[in-house]
RNA sequence: GGAUCCGUAGCUCAGUUGGCAGAGCAGCUGGCUUUUAACCAGCGAGUCGCAGGUUCGAUUCCUGCCGGAUUCACCA
């Protein structure tokens, strides 16, 4: 078991029976209340003592027990709702003989709700004067240490609650994670867009470049993928007239972890027909610098150690600009017309020692150089326009030049945070593109995206002229938190599973595996197989 | 997957150039009827992440493993 009894946790289960002995029930079942906490603060902390004392409010109100200062007869009672905190004033002699025993088989953790009238103390903090204490439920486990909270990062990852009992700012933290999101629905609501849903397993993982998680349907005895992107999903129903649609939801990768990846995380996606990528980059301008505005209340925040501007108009290179304006001081930069030349990229990216075979196709190679030597600089926000159209198979090409489309990512804060384009509706040409993309696959590349037959057909429908993009969420969120890690904006980041919980599976599993011999040697079977 | 760092009481952290493991909070006992990081007196609490090795002796040194953080790679 993971919760293994310590003298702390005994000392509590001991508590609990006295409790229940002196005729308490353990959990209660609800507890009807007049206030919560943050309600009484946010109504009565401008009372002086006078007036709480003319005014008499009798208050009923739960909360988690934070503190206990006992003084013999008498006592304080810190209790919180997780955003505020209130204290109760308990006297002996007024709550009678069996509550007083209550009151001291109290825990730090526990759950109780106070009745009783407000009122100020000799020091003049908002109280509780409580005749009545009623128990809700008992915590078994210690809260963690009261001053320093909980800081151990793999305590909090694993067991947010404890972080959230713990850390009023993690709290904060997803508050405004919630406000994000709302905002944006709030945008698109209102800007004539309706929120779909689309399919989160699909026998086909595409719409993006990366690898998928792979899963089994039993009835149907299929493969079947978590997606890796809604993107063709929801420009199916561009095709079908639903001409402004949005999705905000998780899309899943099979890659590595770091400090701006989890292999879940959510995206907002938006198609708006008869447009094109330049009317997102208004768009996208006007929605994030609003946001910031609302959520931060200002338009510079502060982010590692760095200022973000979001002043508008931001930024606007294209990628070949971009790589020509970082180029290393002490070197000669290339001319555009350099940078497609795919024998001179290769040259130039050997020089440069960037880590990409030089035998790379050109958009490839352009694209590795301008992550080499732009995304780290572009720390205000920055929209990077002309994408290579190697780079991008669902992309319209640039009228002025092929070898480029009409694409742009936006940079802030040196993230990858959008990515827009104006949409291919060209079936025939999808499905040229799809063909390279399968080549590749069948190169060794398994993130060059898979062809999809059913959407190409729902091209042959005729889509409008459309315009798409996806917005990382987490990151957002993570610029407008200060959050350096994207741990922090996700409530249940991605971990390796405790040891005892794979014990457990293990013995689980172990029913369907042949006679395994020893419990050692099946951990090793299924570490193999979550690592393949 | 590679590199670096970390894992000591319920929590936050000291510490041991290899010799019986320490503090604050929390807990327990007692005192205190307006405290607020309440206070005062006393007490208990540990598989020093796990498994091996070196050693008379390992929490400390070495190796492997588990978990975490950071970073590189992967990942636009």
């Amino acid at each position: 078991m993971i919760l293994e009894d310590n003298e702390q946790i005994l000392q509590r289960k001991k508590n609990l029976q006295e409790i229940i002995d002196l005729g308490f029930s353990a959990y209660t079942h609800s507890y009807k209340h007049t206030h919560t906490i943050r309600e009484i603060v946010n109504l009565y902390a401008d009372k002086t003592k006078e007036e709480l004392e003319t005014l008499h409010i009798e208050v009923r109100v739960p909360g988690r027990i934070r503190a206990i200062r006992k003084m013999g007869k008498a006592a304080f009672i810190t209790y919180s709702d997780g955003q505020e905190t209130l204290q109760i004033y308990i006297r002996s002699n007024e709550v009678g003989e069996k509550l007083w025993k209550l009151f001291e088989l109290l825990d730090l953790g526990d759950l109780i709700g106070a009745t009783g009238f407000l009122f100020r103390t000799k020091t003049n903090e908002l109280s509780i004067h409580s005749k009545d204490l009623e128990f809700l439920a008992k915590a078994l486990t210690p809260p963690p240490d009261k001053h320093s909270g909980l800081q151990n990062k793999e305590i909090r990852y694993r067991q947010r609650y404890a972080d959230l009992i713990a850390n009023r700012d993690v709290r904060e933290v997803f508050i405004k994670r919630s406000q994000i999101i709302r905002e944006i629905r709030e945008y698109f609501d209102s800007h004539g867009y309706i929120e779909v849903e689309t399919p989160m397993l699909s026998p086909l993982a595409t719409g993006a470049a990366a690898r998928p998680f792979v899963t089994h349907h039993n009835a149907l005895d299929i493969t079947l993928y978590a997606r890796i992107a809604p993107e063709l999903y929801l420009k199916r129903l561009i095709v079908g007239g639903l001409d402004r649609v949005y999705e905000i939801n998780r899309n899943f990768r099979n890659e590595g972890l770091s400090i701006k990846h989890n292999p879940e995380f959510t995206m907002l996606e938006f198609y708006q027909a008869y447009s094109d990528y330049k009317d997102l980059i208004k768009l996208t301008e006007e929605l994030i610098a609003g946001l910031v505005e609302k959520v931060c209340g200002t338009l510079e925040v502060e982010y590692e150690e760095n200022k973000i501007n979001f002043a508008r108009p931001w930024a606007c290179l294209t990628m070949r600009e971009a790589v020509i304006k970082y180029w290393p001081e002490n070197l000669t930069p290339p001319t555009k017309e350099e940078l497609i030349d795919p024998i001179i990229l290769s040259r130039l990216v050997k020089e440069l020692g960037v880590d990409i075979a030089p035998s790379a196709n050109a958009g490839k190679l352009l694209g590795a150089l301008f992550e080499h030597l732009v995304e780290p600089h572009l720390n205000n926000p920055t929209f990077i326009t002309e994408f290579p159209t190697e780079l991008s198979p669902l992309s319209k090409e640039s009228k002025e030049d092929p070898r480029f489309v009409d694409r742009f990512e936006l940079f802030i804060a040196k993230m990858e945070l959008a990515n827009a384009f104006s949409e291919l509706n060209d079936p025939v040409e999808q499905r040229h593109r799809f063909e390279e993309q399968m080549q590749q696959r069948a190169h060794g590349d398994d993130e060059a995206m898979v062809l999809d037959e059913d959407y190409i057909r729902a091209l042959s429908y005729a889509m409008p002229p459309t315009a798409g993009e996806g917005i990382g969420i987490d990151r957002l969120v993570m610029i407008l938190t200060g959050q350096r890690s994207i741990r922090d904006v996700i409530l249940f980041p991605h971990m390796r599973p405790e040891r005892k919980n794979l014990e457990q599976e293990d013995s689980e599993d172990s029913e369907s595996s042949e006679g395994s011999e020893n419990s050692e040697d099946s951990k090793k079977t299924s570490e193999n197989q979550n690592a393949e």
